[in-house]
DNA sequence: CTGTATCCGTGTGGATACTG
DNA sequence: CAGTATCCACACGGATACAG
């Protein structure tokens, strides 16, 4: 049985929509390569279970590539496949309307801040 | 008590995330204004319920517009805002992604395809 | 440090019937 | 034609505990 989508945007929400995946890819798309524990400091909202799955989903899907180093402690990183670095112009636009979609919430008065811990951390 | 973003996508996510709203918002891109009727066909798999809570919500934050015209049979046209219109560039490039990585998948031998009814209806 | 397993509440969203 | 109102299922996602 045939899959099929009326409109572009179907795939795309069907590959990377959902509360987190765009959120991981963004920071993926900001930093190169990223661990585990680096995840959820730049996610505080995100649960371990979350996390994972995840970016289980995006490995699949071939978004994102999983590297596990045999050391002790344990090291993994994930990073943009070469397939994933495609979606840069994506993520860019959504963050950067976010960014703007916040300053006019603070402009009308709103109670709302954007963090940046995200950039410069080097 | 203050809300706080961790990065600017968050934002975008909260406003068009979900299952139908990037997709509603995608047709209102390309059609400039759509009846009710019209979206039902435009967007086969959506139920009537889920496509006027999404509207309203669209309408809530300001992206979309509803006209309501005192007529025998009733009519209702959405359009987006002026702000809206702002999303265009997010929206052209989440429906081109979307529709190349189905071109993606089509080559890998996976049986999907696009339906363009889209696009040239005059 | 990284990842799994389990339990469980809740919101999302579908089906149906009904109103103006 | 457009919209509302219920009822209800299920997957999404959170909390916690455990394992390699």
């Amino acid at each position: 049985m045939q899959k099929t989508y009326n409109i572009g945007v179907e795939a795309t929400i069907e590959v990377i929509g959902g509360k987190w995946k765009p959120v991981i890819l963004c920071h993926l798309n900001h930093h190169a390569t990223i661990r585990t524990n680096e995840f959820r400091r730049l996610i505080p909202g995100i649960s371990q279970k979350m996390l994972t799955s995840q970016l289980r989903e995006l490995e699949q899907v071939g978004l994102v590539k999983r590297t596990v180093y045999n050391e002790v402690p344990p090291r993994v990183e994930y990073s943009l496949t070469e397939y994933g670095k495609e979606l840069e112009p994506v993520l860019n636009v959504l963050c950067t309307w976010g960014e703007n979609h916040i300053e006019k919430r603070i402009l009308d008065g709103e109670d709302v801040c954007l963090i940046k811990s995200d950039n410069e951390i080097a």
